[in-house]
DNA sequence: CCGTGTCGTTGGAGCGTTCCAACAACGGCC
DNA sequence: GGCCGTTGTTGGAACGCTCCAACGACACGG
């Protein structure tokens, strides 16, 4: 009655390793899995089988029957970006060290998020981590409504199954402020980071440590943005005012590089006469050629957390949203210094 | 007869759309991929009935009938090298253009990337995209064995069903001495990289070069590493010799920051007392503050040609192995420049 | 000595899809 | 006016697996 004596055609089943071991396949299935019902000969003889052919679980069967495809999605706004690329990496370690498979995707340009994500939703993912996104609120909340969702770094979008993981942005940009009036500087300007919903954050952050230590009326801020170039330009406009402020304070790291380069340009020695922070805290401004100071984020933290809160609710089923805020540190390195000329301190 | 009245459970599946649109299981699918033979009202009522109910495939059963995952795995050895992040960008636009999915995985250590790989393979990718890695030659080659497999950047490692996309490792070295050649310098110290089989490549070029310009006896290889620190250590070795040399060549860009680093601490003046080149070409060494000369590679061309590569296979079913080296071009910018007390021509 | 329980094992149904052979309806042709 | 080809549509089998109800064998207690 052992009908398989055909060749198998292709990769072994688990068909074929019951052929071969004189069991079924359902015996097989169990054995595989482990399971304590199987007599210790059985056992035996169908991983024997099963290593002999090379036998290898078919994961999309295994999905569909399990209706669970042991997956979870990530898309990553820009890997180019090494903040991203960080946190990716929790992300992964995350996953990997719950025994799930990870699919990336990356959003090359904006219009290609949707279409990308959509993919995945094909494959049913059991969960969703953006590690930021360019997607707009109804999109968003509509993708939320399919399948669980934890978007990392971002907080403005929420809503009901969207768990949100990120820095306390406001509170690092105040770490950075005090720092520098803490050094004794007044004339500290802001490189922005444009219309960013983080850049945002974080100046308002600035804003709000300038008026708190009583300096609203040295408030400047200039139009920026995120990379080096931007941060470049944005520098060279401040060194460029009338009254030249003794510390940036920038939106991020990759920016601050550029201003750093900016400040050499100018000839301005760093950081007696010109101090520069930063934010993000990437390996990238720990090297040792950089010493950039700057408001780290936990950045293997925070991906790890994020494959966390999705667990949560892959298996939890909890229903209200989590948002989590995690705290920022100040990392202080080379680039920031009292004021060469103490300004005189008024009232 | 029309028995599906019953709530669906769950997603909905063809059979929902079916029984919606009052047709059979088979014409929604005929119909959902496009068939002409469909009638147009039949279409526009599926299509309307699998909008209404939010339809969306079902990969993994696709998947399974169609015996091919439309997905491709890729290993990525170390994310937070900016190089790596690079080349995966690459990859996974190359993936995305063939409208494939794709499955990402980090060797977070050694002993990590085989199972990592099981797994992909358990979802019988139908290729995999290695961005370096550390396995030995018999696993890969029993990688291999089972799927298309193109390594990126390491060439080391050959087989049937291997193909390798990487940068001609050695020419490149070779344009780094003969640019400081060039430029005057005699005294050319390489920090190498340890026994990463891409580091040798360099070192043997460094050699070559050094020997085609008359220099064999100013070689000089100090052991270094692949990262910041080890650059660090290893170009203070260097500054610490009896005849110091005036240009140091470095494995990558990365170690080259820390040599930088320790340049300045030695309170030489760059690049005026001591030039450093560095290799990979990340956008790391780009940045205005960085500013380093260094034989770049065709990063994302490397990822996307990989992604090439193994479509290639999957498609086109090709037997023999096919390894392509890309050429590699010098960035100069500002850490090289002539010697400043140029050395006697001697000979 | 037969009923009952346990242990190990089994065939079949079902997961959501694609593919295939086959079918009904219909018009054109000889 | 029966036959044929075309057009549009259909049910069933298959993909590889897991789960479930049910099975035979065996030991044990009444």
């Amino acid at each position: 009655m052992t009908a398989a004596s055909a060749a198998p055609r292709g990769r072994p089943t688990i068909i074929d390793v019951a052929a071969r071991a004189g069991v079924s396949k359902s015996l097989v299935s169990l054995a595989l899995r482990g399971s304590a019902a199987v007599a210790p000969a059985s056992r035996e003889a169908i991983l024997a089988a099963a290593a002999e052919l090379g036998y290898r679980p078919n994961a999309a069967a295994q999905a569909l029957v399990a209706r669970s495809s042991r997956t979870v999605g990530v898309l990553v706004l820009d890997l180019h970006n090494p903040v991203f690329a960080e946190i990716l990496d929790g992300v992964l370690a995350g996953v990997r060290a719950r025994g799930y498979r990870t699919m990336v995707v990356t959003g090359s340009d904006a219009a290609q998020e949707r279409p990308e994500l959509d993919k995945l939703l094909e494959f049913r993912v059991e969960g969703l981590v953006l590690v930021s996104h360019r997607l707009d609120a109804a999109t968003l909340r509509a993708i939320a409504a399919e399948t669980a969702v934890v978007v990392a770094t971002r907080r403005d979008v929420t809503g009901p199954g969207i768990d949100t993981v990120c820095t306390d942005d406001r509170a690092g940009a105040e770490l950075a402020v005090r720092h520098l009036v803490a050094l004794g500087h007044r004339r500290i300007a802001h490189l922005g980071g444009g219309d960013d919903p983080v850049a945002r954050d974080r100046e308002a952050g600035y804003r709000a440590a300038m008026a708190a230590a009583g300096l609203e009326r040295q408030i400047t801020v200039l139009p920026g943005g995120l990379d080096d170039a931007a941060g470049y330009a944005a520098a060279r406009a401040a060194l460029a005012q009338r009254h030249r402020p003794t510390a940036l304070f920038v939106v991020n790291d990759f920016a601050a590089l550029g201003a750093l380069a900016a400040v050499a340009d100018a000839g301005l020695d760093l950081p007696g006469q010109m101090s520069v922070v930063g934010f993000d805290g990437t390996r990238l401004s720990g090297l040792r050629s950089i010493g950039l100071t700057s408001v780290a984020q936990p950045l293997a933290d925070i991906g790890r957390l994020a494959a966390e809160r999705l667990f949560d609710r892959i298996d939890g089923r909890r229903t209200r949203a989590r948002h989590t805020v995690l705290p920022a540190a100040l990392v202080e390195r080379a680039t920031t210094a009292p004021p060469r000329r103490p300004t005189t301190t008024v009232g």
